[in-house]
DNA sequence: AGCACGCCGACT
DNA sequence: GTCGGCGTGCTC
C-alpha cells in the first residue's frame, strides 16, 4: 500500500509536490484523483500523479493530505501523460493545464478571509481605534472578507500593518473558507451502439478524398491529414468520416475556433449526429459545464464539438481528430497556461494512435507546407471565385470613402430592387486618441501602455486592451487647452461618414462595443437577410459570424492596419482576415469587391481579393524560406510579465546570457519591451529565440527558463 | 500565484 | 531611533 502522493499543483510551478496519505485514506487515494493539501500556510487542490511507498530524500517533514475529493479519479492515466507531454512541449505548468481541464467548481482553494471577533465587536464603543482601524473595521461588520478585497474596499497605503496591529490585538480573526463541491458520479458506459446510415449520394471527388483518409481506418495506427478544401466540401468530408468512426465503436474530437459554435451549428450536429454530441463552449454556464464535463467522461458523449480548450476535455477512445479553420489563430490560448490546441490535436492524435485531420480552405502556410512535404495533404481543387475585384490606391486616413465608392454604393442603394452592401473597417471607435494641440498630452490608461480611445456614441474614453474607461474629456488637464481628434480614425467616424453621404439609408454598426449578446448579433443579421438594413458596417467581430446572409457587394477599407503589426505573419494574418470578409460574397449574380487601401500592389491583400491561396502560398513561402521564419526553421517568443520592470529586465538577460553558453547556433533578440510594454498594470519584456535545429532551441529553452523566475509564457512557431 | 521575511529611506 | 515600503525566496 502506497504512503506517499506525488501531487502537482495549479500554480506555476514545474515541481512535484510528496505529501503522505493519511491511514484512513490509504485505498481511497488513487492516480488521477484531486485532493486537498497544505501549501504555504494556505490549502489548495492538488492532482495526485503518482503513489509511492518510500519517499525519496526529502529531509524534512512532509505533510498530509487533508482529505480526499474524489471516489472515482478525475483524470486517466493517459488524460496524465498526454497532459504532462502536451504541456511540457508548451513550456507552461503541468497542474495549470489540469486545472484547466476541469470545470473551475472542481479546483476548491482556500483563502484566509478576516473576520471581527467579539472584542472587535466591543472596540468600537470605546474608541479605542485609530482612523484607518475604524475604517477596516466598519468593512468587517458587515461581513468577512480575503485581504485583497479589504485592499480594494480601502485605500490605505499601510493596510497590512493595520490588519496585522489588529490581528495581534485580537480583534480580527483569520477565518479559512472552502467551498467544496460534490461530484456527481455516473458509471461509466461504453459506446453507445448506433448504426449511422451511410451516405453513398456524395460527388465523386469528395467520395474520393474521403476513401483516401478513411482507408486506413481499421489500422489503429497514428495517420495526420491535412485536407485542403471549400468549407462545405471539408464539412462533407468530416460528417462522412465521423459516420464511419463512430460505427468503428470510436469517438471523435472536433475542435473549431472559438466563434462558429453558434446555434445553427449545434442543429446542424445534432441533427447528423443524434443526441450523443457534447457542445462546449464560453457561454455555458457553470453548472451545463459540469454536466457536459461529466457526460463526455462517462463515454456518454461520442462527438465532443468545441473551440481550443476542447482539447482538454476528457474524451476516451478517440479515432479521429478534426481541426477544422486551421489557420485560425483562436487555437493559440494566449493566457496561461498557454498552449496550441493544433499542437495539442497532434500529439493527443499521436498518443492514442488516432487519425488526425486538418482542414481548411486557406491553410497557414507552415501547415500547409509541412503537409505538402511529408505527403498528407488532401485536395480538392475549387475554382476560384468569379467576382469583379477593384482595388482603390488611397493614402491611409486622408479620405474615410473614396468619392468612387460612395457612387458605387450609392447606385446599388438607389435601384428598384435594394441591394444591401456591407463594409468593413478594421478598428473600433471613434480615434483611437485624442491629443492637446498646445502641449502635445495626449490621454493614456492608468494601467496599459496605450493611448485611451475615444468612443463619441458612449461619450468616453476607452482603452481597448483592459477595458478601463473614464468621461470624455473636452479640456487638456495640464494647460487647459482644447483637445483635438488624432488622426487614426475609427468605424464610427465611417458610420458617420455614411450616414451624411446616405441620408435616410439604414445603416447598422456591428462591432463589439455595440453588438453585445449572441441575441443582438443574430436579430441583425436576420433583419440584414431579409434587406432591412441598406448598408452593414462591421470590424473583424462581424467577419467572424459565419451565418452572415451573402450579398453581392463586399466593401473593405484599409485591411493593411494588420501589416503594421511587428510580427512575421503579418501578411498571413492580412491574408486570412481579407479572405474571411469576402466570405459573405454571393456565388452569383455579378459579385463585386471594393479594396480601398494605400498599399494595392501587397500580395496579401491583392491574392485574397483575388481568392487566390495558391499565389499567395508561393510569395508567402518565398519570403518565409528567405528571412529564415518557420516553417523553415522554429521561433520561440519568451514573454516575461510583473510589476517590477527592473526585475523584468535582470530576469531576460538571464535568457540572454543562458542561450550564450549553449553553444548552438541560436539567434536572440532583444530582451525588449512588448509592442504594448503594460497592460494591467503588469510590465511586459519580451525575448525572441529562432532557430534551425529544433532540439538546441527546445534545449536553450528549457534550460534558460528554469532559471527565470518570473511570470513567462512562450509563443513556439514552427 | 500568494504570502512571509528581511533590508533600506522618511517620519511620529 | 522606528515604521513601512518593497524586493526576494519558498511552498511537500
Amino acid at each position: 500500500m502506497s504512503r506517499y502522493a506525488e501531487v502537482v499543483l495549479g500554480l506555476p510551478l514545474t515541481k512535484t509536490f510528496t505529501y503522505v496519505i493519511p491511514e484512513i485514506c490509504r485505498d481511497l487515494v488513487k492516480v488521477g484523483s484531486r485532493v486537498l493539501v497544505p501549501f504555504h500556510r494556505r490549502e489548495i487542490t492538488g492532482f495526485v500523479v503518482g503513489l509511492k511507498s518510500r519517499k525519496k530524500g526529502e529531509d524534512f517533514e512532509l505533510k498530509d493530505i487533508r482529505e480526499v475529493l474524489d471516489d472515482e479519479p478525475v483524470f486517466s492515466e493517459e488524460f496524465l501523460s498526454f497532459t504532462k507531454e502536451f504541456s511540457t512541449a508548451s513550456f507552461c505548468s503541468w497542474g495549470e493545464m489540469l486545472q484547466a481541464a476541469l470545470p473551475p467548481s472542481y479546483v476548491p482553494k482556500s483563502r484566509v478571509k478576516m473576520s471581527l471577533s467579539e472584542e472587535g465587536e466591543k472596540a468600537i464603543q470605546n474608541d479605542s481605534l485609530d482612523k484607518e482601524e475604524k475604517e477596516i473595521i466598519k468593512l468587517l461588520r458587515k461581513g468577512t472578507y480575503t485581504r485583497t478585497h479589504i485592499k480594494r474596499k480601502i485605500k490605505q497605503k499601510n493596510l497590512s500593518a493595520v490588519l496585522a496591529r489588529l490581528e495581534r490585538r485580537g480583534l480580527v480573526l483569520r477565518q479559512s473558507d472552502l467551498k467544496k463541491m460534490r461530484r456527481r458520479v455516473e458509471k461509466e458506459i461504453d459506446l453507445t451502439p448506433v448504426q449511422l446510415e451511410m451516405d453513398f449520394s456524395l460527388d465523386e471527388e469528395i467520395r474520393k478524398a474521403s476513401g483516401i483518409i478513411s482507408e486506413s481506418l481499421g489500422r489503429n495506427i497514428f495517420l495526420p491529414f491535412y485536407l485542403y478544401a471549400s468549407r462545405h466540401k471539408r464539412e462533407t468530408i468530416y460528417f462522412d468520416l465521423i459516420k464511419k468512426i463512430l460505427n468503428i465503436r470510436k469517438r471523435v474530437l472536433f475542435l473549431v475556433p472559438e466563434i462558429r459554435l453558434t446555434a445553427s451549428l449545434q442543429e446542424k450536429f445534432t441533427k447528423k449526429l443524434g443526441e450523443n454530441v457534447a457542445l462546449l463552449h464560453s457561454q455555458l454556464t457553470a453548472k451545463q459545464r459540469e454536466s457536459e464535463w461529466e457526460r463526455i467522461r462517462t463515454g456518454r458523449a461520442d462527438v465532443v464539438v468545441g473551440p481550443r480548450s476542447a482539447i482538454l476535455s476528457p474524451l476516451t477512445n478517440i479515432g479521429l481528430i478534426i481541426l477544422d479553420d486551421e489557420h485560425d489563430e483562436s487555437y493559440l490560448q494566449k493566457e496561461n497556461p498557454s498552449y496550441d490546441a493544433r499542437r495539442g490535436a497532434l500529439l493527443r492524435a499521436k498518443q492514442f494512435s488516432s487519425l488526425l485531420i486538418s482542414g481548411s480552405s486557406i491553410p497557414s502556410v507552415e501547415a500547409y507546407f509541412l503537409a505538402k512535404r511529408l505527403g498528407y495533404l488532401v485536395e480538392i481543387k475549387e475554382e476560384a471565385a468569379d467576382r469583379k475585384v477593384e482595388i482603390l490606391r488611397e493614402k491611409a486616413g486622408k479620405r474615410i470613402v473614396e468619392e468612387r465608392l460612395i457612387r458605387e454604393i450609392g447606385q446599388r442603394l438607389s435601384g428598384k430592387k435594394p441591394d444591401p452592401v456591407i463594409i468593413f473597417f478594421n478598428r473600433r471607435g471613434y480615434v483611437s486618441f485624442v491629443i492637446c494641440p498646445c502641449c502635445r498630452y495626449i490621454p493614456r490608461c492608468e494601467r496599459c501602455d496605450v493611448t485611451m480611445s475615444f468612443h463619441k456614441k458612449e461619450g468616453k474614453l476607452l482603452c481597448h486592451y483592459c477595458g478601463f474607461s473614464s468621461p470624455k474629456m473636452h479640456t487638456c488637464p495640464e494647460c487647459w487647452g482644447k483637445l483635438v481628434f488624432g488622426k487614426s480614425f475609427g468605424i464610427e467616424v465611417v458610420e458617420e461618414e455614411l450616414k451624411s453621404r446616405f441620408p435616410g439609408k439604414r445603416i447598422v454598426c456591428f462591432d463589439s462595443d455595440r453588438v453585445r449578446t449572441r441575441k443582438d448579433q443574430e436579430e441583425i443579421l436576420s433583419r440584414f437577410g431579409e434587406k432591412k438594413i441598406d448598408i452593414l458596417l462591421g470590424t473583424q467581430f462581424l467577419a467572424h459570424q459565419d451565418n452572415i446572409p451573402p450579398v453581392s457587394t463586399v466593401v473593405i477599407l484599409y485591411p493593411e492596419i494588420f501589416l503594421t503589426l511587428p510580427d512575421f505573419r503579418a501578411s498571413q494574418k492580412t491574408f486570412q482576415t481579407v479572405s474571411q470578409m469576402t466570405n459573405c460574397l454571393a456565388k452569383e449574380g455579378d459579385p463585386r469587391l471594393f479594396i480601398q487601401t494605400s498599399n494595392p500592389e501587397h500580395y496579401s491583400i491583392r491574392h485574397a481579393a483575388f481568392d487566390d491561396y495558391g499565389c499567395f502560398y508561393d510569395q508567402e513561402i518565398k519570403y518565409r524560406r528567405l528571412m529564415n521564419y518557420p516553417p523553415f526553421s522554429r521561433l520561440a517568443e519568451i514573454l516575461l510579465t510583473g510589476e517590477n520592470l527592473r526585475t523584468l529586465a535582470r530576469e531576460s538577460r538571464k535568457i540572454f546570457s543562458c542561450v550564450k553558453e549553449q553553444d548552438s547556433p541560436i539567434e536572440t533578440w532583444g530582451p525588449a519591451l512588448a509592442s504594448v510594454s503594460r497592460i494591467r498594470g503588469k510590465f511586459r519584456v519580451q525575448v525572441v529565440l529562432k532557430s534551425k535545429k529544433k532540439r538546441a532551441l527546445d534545449r536553450a529553452l528549457l534550460k534558460s527558463l528554469e532559471r527565470v523566475k518570473s511570470r513567462k509564457t512562450v509563443f513556439l512557431h514552427e
